[in-house]
DNA sequence: CCTTTTCTATGGTCTAACAATTGACTAATT
DNA sequence: AATTAGTCAATTGTTAGACCATAGAAAAGG
């Protein structure tokens, strides 16, 4: 079936076909999420506006309900929308969360066992802007913020291994809400989950690595107080600096590559899933 | 109905409710898709491997087909599987690739409607670090890639203002594919794809920010090309300091702010169904 | 005025069926 | 023998209809 007509003295050569390229015969929840996708982005739904109801999409649409609402499972994943259940539910129109991004940025980086080295480097990119920003921008809610997180920073160090990496990770997102910048804010705070993931289980969280970090949190923190921005990305810098080359020594001496995506558990105790492989 | 057994004398006081919290009752859907999505990153269901069809599915979790199929959507969404019809067909197992993070990212920027500047803070952030990890980790061929699309960007640079920002936009790209980062690619592409959008529509690309761009370029590309990783950090973190001057004056002078999030064209050309490619 | 009940539009889920797709296999033709 | 066309079967794509669960509004009752 490589010609329609096969008879007919006018069938291209193959010569011809190449031209037309290869059709994708898309499928109809993916048209109607594309379409709804776009009227949101759009404005036509603004946010917090409700979408048509399913049913009134089937009728809209001419699809079966089936469809319609696996487009909407697909804008929700997207964070377009929210659905609730029962009357005057519906699906409402809602932004991207940081969180939701997040998860993404972790999907990606763990579906493609991006290595460590990478996530840290990203993060040398990021921190001096961020602090720099964070110094220039932020409120003094935003202070008082990264004040108390340093202080349970500091009180953890000592003794409470965990703990320590938890705050640092909320250390290193308060700065980053203190930056008033979205963007950089959901790539900091997902870039802080993946490598808390990673030193939870790798703990090269070694005493002077912890004072390190204390000390560095408190001169970036300090800078940050006196709306120093440059002295604050330069301070960010050096430390980041610093982290990037105590981890490569750690790295060497452990000889293996560490990766975002850790294949370690298997052990997973409820599998009701359990069907024909 | 709002205890269970309003009858019963042993029904708890208010204040023993509070201890609940919110209860939240997933949607099968979800479940199903969290789970597939554990055991796909947990390395069950490996990159390339096939996942159960949906009628082996509906058998194993006791759910219908349709919530199946929702829960595929999903996982679809987020670039974990992809499905195909007919026979020898079904689901498989993929990586998330740099488009799809690209879309997410892109659908957070414009769905909060972040700020153009924010975008510039994002790529004075990561270009310095693209810049020296592209002369660190370049290939020979990324370099080639890099001098074609430099030359096109010359020749465009005197008249052709529309394709000046697009060769732009892929110049920066192809610098964060020679980086050989792949979160650090994710991130430039989709930011430059972003200020590609808002700068067509704005059309700040005077004649003298197209030589100053194409001066900064053919700086940084000598730097990658005698791997001065050093040189091309600080060449690029000058260039992109500049860049965000003459962006400000610009905006001053327009005296009003730009968004990611661009709601002028309502016919737009590019075709936003265009899925994973 | 407050509480309780009832109502009902909405999403959530299931069943059943058929259509469309697609790769492998088979037969016919050259 | 090689190519072409046809057939088959397993799988996703899509539809239709039904019923359940939910939750807010409105009515009824105190």
């Amino acid at each position: 079936m490589r010609n329609a007509v096969p008879a007919n003295p006018l069938s291209e050569p193959p010569t011809m076909l190449g031209r037309l390229g290869l059709i994708n015969v898309p499928k109809s929840c993916d048209v109607l999420a594309a379409r709804l996708q776009e009227q949101i982005l759009s404005g036509v739904y603004p946010d917090g506006s409700a979408l048509p109801t399913e049913r009134e999409l089937v009728l809209g649409t001419g699809l079966s309900r089936g469809s319609v609402r696996e487009a909407l499972r697909i804008l929700e994943a997207q964070g377009l929308v929210h659905t609730r259940a029962g009357r005057y539910g519906g699906s409402v129109v809602s932004r991207p969360t940081d969180a939701l991004l997040a998860r993404h940025i972790n999907l990606f980086a763990k579906g493609r066992s991006v290595p460590l080295d990478a996530l840290v480097e990203a993060r040398q990119a990021l921190e001096p802007m961020v602090a720099y920003l964070a110094a220039r921008n932020r409120s003094d809610q935003d202070l008082a913020a990264l004040i108390a997180i340093s202080a349970r920073l500091d009180a953890a160090a000592r003794n409470d291994v965990p703990r320590f990496l938890e705050e640092n990770a909320n250390w290193h997102s308060a700065l980053a809400v203190a930056s008033h910048n979205d963007l950089l804010r959901a790539f900091t705070a997902s870039i802080s989950g993946l490598m808390l993931e990673a030193s939870r289980i790798e703990n090269f969280a070694s005493e002077d690595v912890r004072t390190l970090v204390t000390l560095a949190h408190h001169r970036i923190l300090r800078a940050i107080e006196a709306r120093d921005a440059d002295a604050a990305r330069r301070r960010a810098e050096r430390d980041v600096q610093a982290y990037a080359k105590h981890l490569e020594l750690a790295m060497k001496t452990a000889g293996r590559q560490i990766n975002a995506g850790t294949r370690k558990d298997q052990g997973n105790a409820a599998n009701p899933s359990a069907k024909a492989a």
